[in-house]
DNA sequence: CCGCTTGCGTTACTTGATAACATTGCGGAC
DNA sequence: GTCCGCAATGTTATCAAGTAACGCAAGCGG
């Protein structure tokens, strides 16, 4: 993501927590902007090695408390097939997040809708299983971007 | 998935090997048995498990390489929301899978189809990125399975 | 018989994730 | 102001997931 992009998300993220009561802590926040400001999605080791460089300090705890929370207010997205995470600078009321993974230079994309019985519902049974009621989705994809696939 | 299916997988499973010129050997037929016969996702750890009572041995490479053995034949998927890996029992020509998983009883349904530029690509450019090229997708529901979600 | 390939055993290690408990700091009740 | 309680963080320890690297043995082709 760029430079810009970032410091406009985390504005934005601030923006997000004061609105909703919650409270971005300076870990939260440096978590945030570490995953923000990287081009391709984020281990989790590799954040907590990117917070160390202060002290000592930084356990798994610390990185995966704040993720979790980031995740919760949407702020961020797992990427289950690659166990990294994402920033998002989407509307976080959109329905599930579908991700677009380029495996050769590693950007990913991030597209909304498309849900099936999630909200419109409407005349997608036919892609379900009858009855079946989805709370959460993963939708993710993995191939090359257009400036990969062209080169 | 119920033990009579199970064993029609097995002997399905036989003969796919047979007609690739892949061998299903002993270990790779103990995972797939037990893969099948759970009507849950099973964790690489818990085959572990379940392949040691013989002796000492069963080490995670064995199991790991059963799995991608059996995966890259498209016998087994793995559910990258949970690390786990489940039955498949569909020809295995058809699109990529698109898998319910009820997190109250754990049953998975998969279904085939919906591919976005994979095969028919038609129209769905609207849904993908501008010229996004996908090889491979990930397309994970959880919910409650229409009998959980009547209970 | 030789050498190659494939599958498996084994050791050891890296990475991913969480449980459980101690500590701190802030805001409200009084 | 003091005390309580809670949310966030620190800390220790451990479990779970996955892989690298090496060696051996069986099968097969020449």
């Amino acid at each position: 993501m760029s430079r810009n992009t970032a410091i406009e998300a985390l504005q934005a993220a601030e923006a997000l927590c004061e609105e909703r009561g919650e409270r971005l802590t300076p870990v939260r926040r440096r978590v945030l902007e570490l995953v923000l400001t990287s081009d391709t999605p984020v281990k989790a080791y590799d954040l907590l090695a990117s917070l160390k460089p202060g002290e000592g300090s930084a356990k798994p705890p610390t990185v995966y408390r704040a993720l979790d929370f980031l995740m919760r207010l949407g702020l961020v997205h797992k990427v289950e097939a690659l166990n990294a995470f994402v920033g998002c600078t989407h509307s976080h009321d959109a329905g599930a997040a579908e991700l677009f993974i380029c495996t050769q230079c590693g950007s990913v994309q991030e597209r909304h809708g498309h849900a099936h019985n999630h909200d419109e519902a409407e005349d997608r049974h036919d892609c379900c299983p009858e009855g079946f009621v989805i709370e959460r989705s993963v939708v993710e994809h993995f191939g090359r971007c257009a400036a990969c696939a062209s080169a």
